[in-house]
DNA sequence: AAGAGGCCCTGATAGC
DNA sequence: TGCTATCAGGGCCTCT
């Protein structure tokens, strides 16, 4: 599901929360997630203090005391949710009020902390939990990921260089989190409609005007999305239950047959698959 | 060796 | 109503 956008909806409520306070225990319910939950994740973290929350790519990061850092993924279906505790004691931890945002089912990671839970809710369980120890790991862990488009690494002479040496279509390279980190199905249709660009067109046939409009319009979009809370297609919600609505300003994804909204383009958007994933575009302005 | 496709999983929706 | 088929926002793995 969720995109740097939605991601980064996410860190910042989470954040707000979590920031300066200990996490009491935590309690898996379900470790068979996309990888398994690693052993003994509770008793590593428990009494720790959060020290920081940060995105990565489409990654939250919570970083503790004793320099441990947790990495949570929510792959297509993941979601976060906080739930206020009850006056109980913590061993009778199942009594909590329930939002109306904490789902019924399939609510896999509780973390408890003095006056609230934070639970791991994914359907799909695409999603997983990582415990990284020290810096150094930490990076390298992610070492394989591309820039994150926000940061001046993501340049024209960057993506010069790595368009000119692939010979795959501009549409995969977006959303590929090698040359990119955050870009997933939806905004890369977005971006492309923005920039006017056919997604099936060659990484080595785009222009340098062209990247610019990349560039430009990643930022823009994601930006934007941010703004508006992301986007809530079927699940998608901040940690309380608030929903994105980034949707209502899509441009091209889930508006097969309806008009383009460039200037002046009198064009039709259609939606094709690009490697068994659906892909909208103009039929006129992308060329 | 890069790139396309399969696959992990559940749920929503469409079509009969 | 109830079946089957198709499709979902990600990313790792395998095959060519």
């Amino acid at each position: 599901m969720p995109e740097l956008p939605e991601v980064e909806v996410v860190k910042q409520s989470l954040e707000k929360y979590i920031l300066n306070k200990n996490l009491l225990r935590i309690i898996v319910k379900n470790k068979k997630l996309r990888f398994p939950v690693p052993q003994n994740i509770s008793k590593r973290l428990s009494f720790l203090k959060v020290v920081k929350v940060k995105r990565i790519s489409k990654y939250v990061v919570i970083e503790f005391t004793n320099n441990l850092f947790l990495v949570i993924h929510l792959g297509m279906s993941g979601t976060l949710h906080l739930i206020r505790n009850n006056d109980k004691p913590m061993n009778t931890n199942l009594s909590f009020y329930q939002s109306k945002s904490l789902p019924k089912k399939h609510n896999h990671i509780f973390f408890y902390f003095r006056n609230f839970s934070i639970i791991f809710n994914d359907p799909r369980r695409f999603g997983f939990i990582n415990l990284i120890k020290g810096e150094v790991n930490l990076k390298n862990y992610f070492s394989k990921l591309g820039p994150d488009p926000f940061k001046k690494e993501f340049n024209l002479s960057y993506v010069k260089k790595y368009f000119y040496k692939k010979e795959k279509n501009i549409k995969n390279i977006l959303i590929d989190q090698k040359f990119l980190s955050g870009i997933g199905n939806i905004y890369a249709s977005e971006i492309l409609n923005l920039s006017k660009i056919n997604p099936l067109k060659s990484s080595g046939k785009i222009n340098t005007n062209e990247i610019n409009q990349i560039i430009f319009f990643t930022r823009k979009v994601l930006r934007r999305s941010i703004k508006k809370g992301g986007t809530t297609i079927n699940d998608f919600h901040s940690i309380k239950g608030k929903t994105g609505s980034y949707q209502k300003e899509f441009r091209a994804y889930n508006r097969k047959n309806e008009r383009c909204k460039n200037k002046f383009c009198l064009g039709t958007i259609l939606k094709i698959n690009i490697s068994n994933r659906s892909t909208y575009m103009c039929n006129m302005c992308q060329k």
